[in-house]
DNA sequence: CTAAATGATACCATGTTAGTATCATTTTGT
DNA sequence: ACAAAATGATACTAACATGGTATCATTTAG
């Protein structure tokens, strides 16, 4: 039972590393360096952070990634949402029709809580929140 | 993101159904009926269920399986645990080897906070309590 | 002895995760 | 103008997890 895969776990670090960068202009060979992630798979996730606009690129030489937004602002479960959609801890299915059972069900509603909880904890750390860790 | 698969749905689903028939020996066929689950699929899910313990299982004419404990003393987690293995919400690795950021890491910390929490969430509902919902 | 059940096990199909490879485009410095 | 250094886009592959099947062996009630 996993709940944040890699390219997300990726992904926040690169994004912690930039923001201490404050407002310079990170590269990805420097970021393979200091984090020792696979390059290629480390530029596919920045390339998803910036489509995202959690970063700004730039080309060509001297180019690389800085962030777009206070890093306050970034909140990891949004880092989290656009590698692995959204956060849904349990899609009961019954042979691939949505299960019958979902109005009544008790289960359901105790894990829908557990999920409203989490969403709300995980929704408030940010990127800023843990460069002071 | 999901937390909870096909499997340990089943076995919910399963053991509340078993749980519902009190004492009664119940056999594939009519839990298949009832629960709509395919027939292989159900049965490895039981296999495993006898296995560790959850039911006791009855061969021959008139077989099925039963509860080995009270419904209020089978956690949900622990079902969960036997099909998903062990709650572990971020799994950090740097290359197949343990992170090495793992004791400073701030984000690892909160994490595992939020873990204990579902782990102590999920480790309170039992079948027993589905059953009154 | 047979029918009806579970036990054990091997297998298969699909989807997800993790990672690679390639080529195109932009930008800067000379 | 041009080359080098960066990202953009995209397609591909390998490994693993999930969901599900299939088969045969074993037990047991009648
Ligand atoms: S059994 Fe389907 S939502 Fe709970
Ligand atoms: S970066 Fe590895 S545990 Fe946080």
């Amino acid at each position: 039972m996993k709940l944040i895969t890699r390219n997300t776990d990726y992904a926040i670090r690169a994004l912690c590393f930039i923001a201490r960068k404050e407002g310079k202009v990170v590269a990805v060979p420097e970021l393979v360096k200091a984090l020792a992630i696979p390059r290629p798979f480390l530029r596919k996730v920045l390339q998803g952070l910036t489509k995202k606009g959690f970063v700004r690129s730039y080309k060509g030489i001297g180019g690389g990634f800085m962030l777009a937004k206070a890093p306050g602002r970034i909140y990891i479960i949004d880092v989290a949402g656009t590698f692995q959609g959204p956060l849904r801890l349990n899609e009961c299915f019954l042979k691939k029709e949505p299960c019958p059972n979902r109005k009544v069900c008790c289960l359901k509603k105790r894990i829908d809580r557990l999920e409203k909880y989490l969403s709300s904890e995980l929704g408030s750390i940010t990127i800023g929140e843990l460069l002071k860790g």
